[in-house]
DNA sequence: GACGTCATTGTGAGCGCTAACAATTCATGG
DNA sequence: CCATGAATTGTTAGCGCTCACAATGACGTC
């Protein structure tokens, strides 16, 4: 090691010290071809000694790229955005590119402007949204941004560049089951009607009854707290006995609250009602009872938001045409029946 | 709106089309005094016409000062990692700094290493690491990087800058709870050995209880997992009426999963067993019964991490000595007491 | 009316790197 | 022994910005 320095050491330095020009160092770096083995190998040993780091703001400069990426993001404690920026932030580190974050507690036009001029300053070559509002993706629509956009969980038609799980066919198996299970009539606790996640998710519910026949009944709105299912679930424990058998509700957190409110009113579950969630986060398989649900492949929707901004930051035409469709997958428990699914491991 | 050009405008383009130096530009953009303001206001309005941005990168070269910090993270879907990460980027924002994440599966010497590098390659002055494990606290001691490094969520005693919430006097507050409750003895289900928190929860928990002459009983240890907890409630079960009146489960989830266990194996909570958690997730609320447990003010602990984190890049000395401690809160509710906490806002 | 003072603006030199091109070295074959 | 071309290395010019300093002009003062 050398003696500490006060400023870092640059390329020219490391150059000087191994007997070479700053290029050669560079060419070195950038595994150049057309180096020879022992000039390579002295440059690296020297670079080592000094602890030498490229400087990537220079590299930015001249390279006129930043190799990072923004993700704005809001309610990023709940289980499905904070997926969603795990996998986005993996494949975007795949890809040498650096993530940057902005969390917001609402997404309305002017927190959204503000966070890309935020990541903007801050040099990134594209935003990935996680933006699962009708209102967010119509902000994102308006406001011009000198990089690409890509929006993520949105569900699908909107006219920016899109990734979502396919919510109607989540919604369609949830409803299929129920119907396959011998109900009649299925009941839907939806999300906040902004929610463009919940507007599929009725929509596919609704359709599905429809194409059976069945007159869709009732529908009933949360805001996907446990607290707005709760009471729901005490409405829908007064309809117990007039025809109300299943229920569809559109994520497991106000699932949760559907449970509680049905069992404090005497109603078992599934004997009497039986319910389906959406989303299979963890804890759904120890809610009582552990509860059916639909399960979304968060990661797949990371990679190929980050594969689909990559293609427009590179300017290649895309892989796969947008909006991007996810496949879910229902997960049977015993929310739906009395005798399904013990939690993974535990002996019967 | 000019004509689309190739190139985003520099901020020559500006001046010239402004009719003054560049320098002045930069001083607008600064916000210089000693500017005209006649001149200020022309520079704004082709700052405007042109859609011009300042290069960060440029900046950054001349500056030397990227304004971007970093952190690491593990377990970014659990909630207490979510909500220091989303506390930490809201906090390094309001000062102005762009946060670049690196979500890592798990935290070990090479993981850690990697990610240091990863966000070195990228700039970044600073780095926060969310590293509640002992093996990764150990890494990041040893690891040397060219930036200053704060970790968050390690609990009190290790010797890098850190912030935590006091693990220690959480577990007392459940602990001395259920002993005021009139508990002879509390059993503590605890976390994996080699977390720091656990440890912490452990250490308060006997602590308390030999502060009350009490002789801490068997101590079993789950993952944080429900079905860990789910596994250790069923052991539990079998103590029941052999002296087992009161459990300290070192988290929510876990406590879930006993909650459970021990509805299955007939115990009624309350009445027959008082179970408390750590954490107070959002769910708590709406276990059967509502869950009593500890919550802690993530909040706080990010705007602290960043605090101390600029005080260290900025060279000033430290507003509160190192290790800081953020004080947890106790959330009575009814697995202590039958009649506690309902929901709040439902009508009892 | 020359001079100091202040506000305002301009000039030149980097920041540390890469890209393009120029120069050198070296082996090879006629 | 020198031409030839490939391999290797060096040189020069920016990338777009800020900093330090120089220059300009307006204004009041003696």
């Amino acid at each position: 090691m050398s003696p500490a320095q006060l400023r870092p050491p640059t390329m020219a330095d490391v150059a000087r010290q191994a007997g070479v020009s700053h290029q050669t160092v560079s060419r070195v770096l950038g595994d150049h071809p057309n180096v020879r083995e022992e000039t390579r190998a002295r440059v690296l040993r020297v670079i080592e000694e000094m602890g030498y780091r490229r400087n990537s703001s220079a590299r930015a400069l001249a390279t006129r790229r930043t190799r990072t990426l923004g993700v704005v993001a809001s309610d990023t404690t709940l289980y499905g955005p904070a997926s969603t920026l795990f996998a986005l932030e993996e494949a975007a580190r795949a890809e040498g590119y650096l993530v940057s974050t902005v969390s917001l507690r609402e997404l309305t036009m002017a927190t959204l402007s503000e966070a890309l001029d935020h990541l903007s300053e801050g040099g990134v070559e594209g935003v990935v949204a996680i933006a699962p509002q009708r209102s967010a993706v119509d902000a994102l629509a308006e406001l011009r941004s000198p990089f690409p956009v890509v929006v993520v969980g949105s569900g699908q038609g909107v006219d920016i560049p899109s990734v979502s799980v396919d919510q109607r066919l989540g919604a369609t198996l949830a409803t299929r089951h129920l119907l396959a299970a011998g109900h009649r009539r299925v009941w839907h606790l939806a999300g906040p009607e902004d929610w463009l996640e919940a507007a599929d998710r009725a929509a596919g519910w609704r359709a599905t009854l429809e194409a059976a026949d069945v007159e869709p009944p009732l529908l009933l709105r949360g805001d996907w707290s446990p607290l707005s299912g709760y009471r729901a679930g005490q409405e829908l424990a007064g309809w117990v006995g007039r025809g109300l058998t299943a229920v569809f509700v559109a994520n497991d957190q106000m699932a949760l609250g559907v449970l509680r409110a049905l069992r404090e009113a005497g109603v078992r579950t599934p004997q009497d009602v039986a319910v389906v969630g959406f989303d299979d986060i963890p804890e759904s398989e120890f809610f009582a009872p552990p509860l059916t649900t639909v399960r979304q492949d968060f990661s797949a929707v990371g990679k190929q938001g980050i594969a689909l901004l990559l293609e427009m930051i590179e300017g290649r035409s895309p892989a796969t045409p947008s909006p991007i469709a996810i496949e879910p997958q229902l997960v049977v428990r015993a929310s739906t029946f009395p005798h399904a699914a013990q939690p993974e491991g535990v002996p019967l």
